[in-house]
DNA sequence: AATTCCCGCCACAAA
DNA sequence: TTTGTGGCGGGAATT
C-alpha cells in the first residue's frame, strides 16, 4: 500500500465547511424551491447532494420547525417554502406553535388531563458512563423512557427563534442563548458537560438559519463574543444593504457563517457500507444547482415572495442583482413591524430585563407551571461594562 | 488554548 | 426483524 494519490486528485486540504450544515441547506433549498416543487423525499435529496441520510435529518428538522416543510410521510417532505416562515413565526408568537400535530394515535391509557408538554423531568438525569443520581426511586425503573422525542432542534429552533424576536436588542449572544435555552448557566459542575452539548446544537441551527439568512452572525459590539442577529424577512435591509451574503469573503480571510461555495461533491466512495449502489449522479449536481439558483432568483424576483434565499452562485457571473427588492406582502410587512420592537436601544440594564421578562413569559407554558424545574433565569448577570 | 461543529454510533420508533 | 429517525458527544478542523 503505497498508493496515496486517490484517484488522481489534486486537491489536499480537506475543508471543514465544504461540508457544513449551512451549505447543505443552502443546496437543498436551490434543489426544491425552483417553482413547481412539491415532495421532497429524504433518501432521495441525500443522495442528490451526496451527504448521508442523518445530515438531511438535521436540516430538515430545524426547517420544518420554521415551517419550511412538512413532514408528510416516512421519508417524505412537503415543501412549503420561504412564505411558510411568517406563518410559523406568527404561531410561534402566539404560543399556538406546534409544529408536528397529525393525528398521532398514541391513544395511550392513564394519562388523560393535558397531553403534550414534555418537561416533566423533576429530576434529569444525565448520567453517561455511570449511573447514579437515580436513588430514590429505585426498583423497577430501568428505563424511563418517556422523554418526548420533542426535546431538542426543533424545538430547540423554535426557541432560539423566538429568543430572538423577544428580545429588545437585535443580537444574542451565544452564551445567552445556550444559558436561557437551557436549566441556568450556574456551574453545577455534571451539567456543565450536557451544557455544551446543546452548545453543539446551536451552532447545527445557526448554521441552517444564517444559511436561509434569517439570522447573521456577528459580533457583540466590540466584544470578542459571538452573537446572532435576526435578520427576519427586513432584517438590516431597510436601505437596501443587501440580505444576500456578500461574495464569500475569501479575499478577508473571514469564515463566512453560513453559505459557502457549493458543494462540489462528495468525497471518495463514502457508503460503501450501505446497501445498492448510489450511483454516482452525485457529481453532475453542481452544474444543476447552478441553474437552480437562477431559477430561484427569477422566481424570488417575479413572485411577492421573499428575499430569503439569494444563494450566492458558486461563482457565476455578476449579473443578479445582489441589491434585492424588497417587496415583500403587506401582510408580512405589518406583522413584523407589531414583532420588531423598533430597536429601542434603551440601555442594556432595561434590555435585559425584558430579555428575562419575555424569557419567563413564553417558557411559563411550557414549565407548566411546576416551578421548579429551570430557574427563571437569575440576575447575576453583569451588563458589560458595569 | 478555545471555539466551531462534522461524523456517525447507537437507541428508539415505525414498518 | 429491518428500516427510518434523530439524540448525543468524541474529537478534529478552525480560529
Amino acid at each position: 500500500m503505497a498508493e496515496k494519490s486517490e484517484s488522481g486528485s489534486r486537491h489536499h486540504a480537506y475543508s471543514r465547511k465544504q461540508k457544513s450544515l449551512g451549505l447543505l441547506c443552502s443546496n437543498f433549498v436551490s434543489l426544491y424551491n425552483k417553482g413547481d416543487v412539491d415532495t421532497v423525499c429524504l433518501d432521495d435529496a441525500a443522495i442528490k447532494l451526496g451527504v448521508e441520510r442523518r445530515r438531511i435529518y438535521d436540516i430538515v428538522n430545524v426547517m420544518e420547525s420554521i415551517g419550511v416543510l412538512t413532514r408528510k410521510a416516512k421519508n417524505r417532505y412537503l415543501w412549503i417554502g420561504f412564505k411558510g416562515i411568517p406563518i410559523t413565526l406568527e404561531q410561534l408568537k402566539e404560543g399556538t406553535a406546534k409544529e408536528h400535530n397529525i393525528s398521532s394515535l398514541e391513544s395511550s391509557s392513564a394519562k388523560v388531563s393535558d397531553d403534550e408538554d414534555d418537561d416533566k423531568s423533576l429530576d434529569h438525569n444525565d448520567d453517561y458512563g455511570e449511573g447514579r443520581l437515580c436513588i430514590t426511586d429505585t426498583a423497577a425503573k430501568p428505563k424511563c423512557v418517556a422523554e418526548r422525542k420533542e426535546k431538542s432542534l426543533g424545538q430547540l429552533t423554535q426557541n432560539f427563534v423566538k429568543l430572538l424576536l423577544t428580545t429588545n436588542a437585535d443580537m444574542v449572544s451565544l452564551d445567552d442563548a445556550a444559558k436561557l435555552l437551557l436549566g441556568d448557566g450556574q456551574n453545577p459542575a455534571y451539567l456543565r458537560n450536557a451544557n455544551a452539548a446543546k452548545v453543539r446544537r446551536l451552532y447545527d441551527i445557526a448554521n441552517v438559519l444564517s444559511s436561509l439568512n434569517l439570522i447573521e452572525k456577528t459580533h457583540q459590539s466590540d466584544t470578542r463574543k459571538p452573537a446572532f442577529r435576526w435578520l427576519g424577512t427586513k432584517g438590516k435591509c431597510e436601505n437596501g444593504v443587501t440580505i444576500a451574503l456578500p461574495p464569500v469573503a475569501q479575499k478577508s480571510g473571514k469564515r463566512m457563517f453560513g453559505t459557502e461555495l457549493t458543494n462540489v461533491e462528495v468525497k471518495r466512495a463514502k457508503l460503501l457500507s450501505s446497501v445498492d449502489n448510489k450511483s454516482n449522479k452525485t457529481q453532475v449536481l453542481s452544474h444543476d444547482l447552478k441553474e437552480c439558483n437562477k431559477a430561484v432568483q427569477r422566481q424570488l424576483q417575479g413572485s411577492k415572495s421573499f428575499v430569503f434565499g439569494p444563494f450566492n452562485p458558486p461563482k457565476t457571473p455578476k449579473e443578479e442583482v445582489i441589491e434585492q427588492k424588497f417587496e415583500n406582502d403587506p401582510d408580512f410587512e405589518s406583522f413584523a413591524s407589531s414583532m420588531r420592537p423598533a430597536y429601542h436601544s434603551q440601555a442594556l440594564h432595561d434590555l435585559f430585563s425584558h430579555y428575562m421578562e419575555a424569557y419567563n413569559s413564553w417558557f411559563a407554558e411550557i414549565a407548566g407551571g411546576s416551578g421548579n424545574l429551570q430557574q427563571p433565569l437569575k440576575k447575576s448577570v453583569h451588563i458589560g461594562h458595569s
